[in-house]
RNA sequence: GGUUCCUUAGCCAAGUGGUAAGGCAAUAGACUGCAACUCUGUGAUCAUCAGUUCAAAUCUGAUAGGAACCUCCA
């Protein structure tokens, strides 16, 4: 009877933990952090533009996969049920380019890089998207959206292209803060004869070659800016909560997309756009010419899930990333040290033969606090560090306090499911436990060649 | 030229008005059969200058240095 009024008490707790968690994320609109309120209470969307399939992810690809699925898990974890897409770029000069190289259709390449993409993500450990839409799956779409910007004065046609004006709308640049006068000092724009105005973009664009559809203007193909505002519209209907990117795609790319939807709906896409700050090798930029481009799958490889996603999480999404030798030893040690916590606590419970549940306690309630913080990840880990250190100390205290200490071990690993850490569980069987205890006998009884012996098949099982 | 942002101990880094979290490294000690692991102690007045304030790393201004975007880019 107990036993059950307690289940049903964590229960409780538990649902509560869901609830009421007020989530503030720095919204790159107002360049201030602000409270998240959702369109539609306890749901969120969010989109994040992804890419353009030509070639593999190199590292600073992966930085808005991680950064933004565990954004998501952190919204999950708080209760809400999230709606995440991410578009793949199928439709691309670069894309174009490469199936001419090695005389294969555009989708030979496009496919290519989805799969690899998409096995990408799931090393990295993500959730799965609610949806990948692709640009060529909404060619229609496109087109008819490009169609009702030209009815509404907001596009012109010119020379079988098509362009946005940007002076058709009044707010042009609210994300970048940028005047359309100002973009034109220093800027290196192309001198293009058939634009009115320098900084129309392209809505749809002439051509000849590669990949091409029919329109009421031309044969040709969408400017990149448009088809992720269709893709959004086409996933989620309408406005979204969260927009996401990469800090470059700020301006003009986000901008644009804002352009189109205030001309075609009258509002601004998103109410939260939020980018994430780039990677650097070395300390310099990473870059083709540098010759520093690290790819994400070798990366993973190299150092394995956890760590990367450690690495990538230790400092904030917004401020730059720097992958050296150094960031890199620093990671594996911090996580193996989490990671070591975890698995002894585990092994002295199993020994005990103390039974596990889900039970855990505040220490993950101010983890999350700290995320919560608009993915205050230094604090979170300054939480773990905490926690760990409590861990450590009843593993070794005289007085064997395991329901504390199960508690604490549940609660860390339940703050590593928030950043997409999984760990091993360390479940031992009756041969493991009387092994370990007769490791124990041996090392009392100074037999340390037995005892060597046993710690030797011990460490190889992952006990020790 | 415009926009946005940054400068905190050897390194990474939190902290947005009340006298500087955390981690890595270093170092001293404890624990230990050895190894590994672990625990405890030790360090910065916050780029510079001026101002506002009873009080500033935190606000304002200036100076120096740096970054991103305005061109494909996560």
């Amino acid at each position: 009877m107990r036993l059950v009024n307690r289940r049903f008490y964590y229960e409780v707790l538990d649902k509560n933990r869901k609830k009421n968690k007020m989530i503030k994320l720095y919204n790159s609109k107002s360049n201030k952090v602000e409270e998240f309120k959702p369109i539609v209470e306890n749901k969120v969307n969010m989109y994040v533009c992804g890419p353009t399939v030509y070639n593999h992810a190199h590292i600073g690809n992966a930085r808005p996969v991680i950064v933004f699925d565990t954004l998501r898990r952190l919204f999950e974890s708080c209760g809400y049920d999230v709606k995440y897409a991410s578009n793949f770029t199928d439709v691309d000069d670069k894309i174009i380019n490469k199936a001419q190289e090695e005389n294969v259709s555009e989708s030979v390449i496009s496919q290519r890089y989805i799969d690899a993409y998409s096995k990408l993500r799931d090393e990295l450990n993500t959730l799965p998207l609610y949806a990948t839409p692709k640009v060529t799956q909404v060619m229609d779409k496109i087109i008819s959206f490009i169609n009702s910007l030209v009815e509404s004065g907001n596009a012109y046609e010119s020379q079988g292209d098509v362009y946005f004006s940007v002076t058709s709308i009044d707010n042009y640049g609210v994300l970048s803060k940028q005047k359309i006068e100002d973009l034109l000092v220093g800027a290196r724009i192309d001198e293009n004869t058939k634009k009115v105005n320098p900084s129309d973009f392209t809505l749809w664009k002439k051509t000849e070659k590669g990949l091409k559809w029919d329109s009421p203007w031309s044969t040709g193909r969408p400017g990149w800016h448009t088809e992720c505002v269709v893709m959004i519209k086409d996933v989620f209907a309408d406005m979204i909560d969260i927009h996401g990117g990469g800090m470059d795609l700020r301006f003009p790319h986000h901008d644009n997309e804002i352009a189109q939807s205030c001309a075609f709906q009258k509002h601004e896409l998103a109410n939260f756009w939020m980018h994430n700050a780039m990677i650097n090798i070395d300390g310099e930029k990473m870059s083709k010419s540098l010759g520093n481009v690290r790819w994400a799958k070798d990366i993973v490889d190299l150092l394995g899930t956890n760590v990367v996603r450690w690495l990538m999480l230790g400092t904030h999404y917004r401020s730059e990333l720097n992958f050296s030798d150094e960031t890199i030893e620093t990671a594996k040690k911090e996580l193996s040290k989490v990671e070591t916590a975890l698995k002894l606590g585990q092994v002295k419970l199993a020994i005990s033969r103390y039974k596990l549940d889900d039970e855990i306690n505040e220490d993950y309630d101010k983890f999350i606090s700290e995320m919560s913080n608009d993915l205050n990840t230094a604090n979170a880990y300054a939480q773990i560090f905490d926690s760990v250190k409590k861990i450590n100390s009843l593993i070794r205290a005289n007085d064997d306090d395991l329901t504390s200490l199960k508690v604490y071990i549940n609660s860390v690993i339940k703050m590593l499911d928030v950043l997409g850490i999984s760990v091993k569980n360390i479940c031992l069987n009756d041969e493991e436990i009387l092994m370990y205890e007769q490791w124990v006998a041996y090392k009392k009884a100074k037999d340390f060649d037995n005892a060597d012996k046993l710690r030797n098949i011990l460490v190889e099982k992952g006990v020790l």
